[in-house]
DNA sequence: TCGTTTCCTGACCGTATGGTCAAGCGAAAC
DNA sequence: GTTTCGCTTGACCATACGGTCAGGAAACGA
C-alpha cells in the first residue's frame, strides 16, 4: 500500500539489485555445475564465475546445494515449457515433429541446463526423485495414451509409446550432453546454423518414419 | 627364465593377488565414478566399495585420477568392442541390427561403465580427448562411409550418416545413463528380461525403418 | 537528517580430502 | 634358517572446501 505511483516502473532498485544478483549466480552456477559436475564445482568456482565474492553468494543461497537445487528445478520447467508442444497436434508429425523442434532447441540454447539434468538423473536423481515421480510420471502416461490413440487410429504404425518417447528425449538432447563429442567429430568446430538445421532435419525424418508417420 | 615348470597353472601367487586387487578395486571405483562422479567420489568410499583400506588402493593407484583413467579405457575398449558388430555386414538391417543388439547389450551389462563414459565427454573429456580425436574419428570415418555405400547401393533411404550414428549412439546409451529414470517410469522396479527384449526390438525397428532398410 | 533495513565482504573455522610414510607382515628365494 | 621383496595399514599432513560472522556501506522511509 505504501507502494508509490508507478509500480512496474521502479522495482524499488533493491528487488531489482537481489533480482539481477540472483539471475547472475543462478547462471554461473548453471555452468560450473555442467562443467564439474556437483561434487567437482566449488562455491568459489561459481563465485569467480559470477564476479561476485563467495560469502555474496551464501548471502543470496543458503548453500551449495540450495544452488543447485535451484538450478535443476529451472531447467525442469524449461523442459516442461517444451512439452506442451505435443499438445492439441491432430496426429504425429505435427505434434511430436513439434516436440523434436523444441527439445533441438532446447539443446542448442541450454546445453548446461541439459547436462545438469542428465547428471541429476545419472546419479540417481537426490534432488528431483518426487518430481521424477509425479509430474512427469503424469506428463508420460498422457503422453503415451495420446501416441496409442493415434496408432490406434492408424496414424503410425503400432510402436510402444514409452520407446519412442526415449529415443526422442536420447536423441535430441544427446545433441547437449554429447556436445562436445560431437563437436570433436565436427573436426573441433561447434555445429553452424546450417548444421543445426540439418541435424533438426534428420532427427525429425528418422524418427517420423521410424514410427511410420510419413 | 628362474620361473618354474607350468608357465600358466601359477601365476605365481603374487601376480595372482596384485590381479585379483586391481580387479576389486576397479570394479568398486567404476560403481563409485558412477553414483558420484569425478568429484563427487572419494577415495575412502572406493575403499570402503572394495572392502580394503585406503592405503592399499594408493598402493596399487599412484591417485584417483589414475583410477578414474584406467576406468574410462576400460568402458572406451569395451566400446570399441562392440564397435566391430557392423564389420563385415551385406547391409544396414544386419549390420545396424548387431551393432544396436550389441550397444543394448552393454547399457544392460555395463551402466555403470556407461555413466563414467557419459560424464567424461559432457565434462569436456579431460582424460580421452585423444582417444576422441583418434580412434573414435577414424571409426566414424569409416562407417559413416559404409553407411554412406549403403545409401548409394539403394539399400536405405539417403539420411546422413553421421546424424543416424549418434541417434544410435543416444538411443542405446539412453537405456543405461537414463536407466534411474526409465525404472521411475517403469514403477520403481528395473526392466525386467522381457522388457528388456521389447525395448531392443523396438529401438531395432524404429531405427531401422526410419532409415528405410525394412 | 536520522534511524532502519538490506546488501556486501574479508577474515575466520571445523572438517574432509588426496596423498605420504614408516613400520610390520608373510610368502618365496637362496 | 635367513634374507629378500612385495604387500598391508594406521597414523599423519597440508590443503581446500562449505559455511559463519561481525562489522561496514549503501539504500530506503520518514
Amino acid at each position: 500500500m505504501s507502494e508509490p505511483a508507478s509500480l512496474h516502473s521502479r522495482p524499488s532498485r533493491r528487488n531489482e539489485i537481489r533480482l539481477q544478483n540472483e539471475t547472475i549466480i543462478l547462471r554461473a552456477a548453471e555452468k560450473v555445475f555442467a562443467e564439474a559436475g556437483y561434487g567437482g564445482a566449488t562455491v568459489q568456482l561459481i563465485a569467480d564465475m559470477a564476479g561476485l565474492p563467495k560469502a555474496n553468494l551464501l548471502y543470496y543461497f543458503a548453500s551449495k546445494e540450495d544452488l543447485y537445487r535451484r538450478v535443476v528445478q529451472t531447467i525442469f520447467e524449461i523442459w516442461l515449457q517444451a512439452a506442451a508442444a505435443m499438445d492439441n497436434a491432430p496426429g504425429p508429425v505435427e505434434g511430436l515433429g513439434a516436440y523434436i523442434d523444441a527439445k533441438m532447441e532446447i539443446s542448442r540454447r541450454h546445453p548446461d541446463g541439459s547436462k545438469v539434468w542428465a547428471s541429476e538423473v545419472m546419479h540417481g536423481a537426490p534432488v528431483i526423485q518426487d518430481y521424477l515421480e509425479t509430474t512427469l510420471r503424469d506428463w508420460t502416461n498422457g503422453r503415451a495414451a495420446l501416441i496409442q490413440r493415434w496408432v490406434d487410429e492408424g496414424k503410425m504404425a503400432p510402436v510402444d509409446p514409452e520407446h519412442l518417447l526415449y529415443m526422442v528425449w536420447a536423441t535430441t538432447q544427446h545433441y547437449a550432453d554429447f556436445g562436445h563429442q560431437i563437436q570433436t567429430l565436427n573436426g573441433g568446430k561447434p555445429l553452424s546454423n546450417v548444421q543445426w538445421q540439418a541435424a533438426k532435419t534428420s532427427v525429425k525424418s528418422m524418427i517420423l518414419r521410424g514410427i511410420g508417420a510419413i
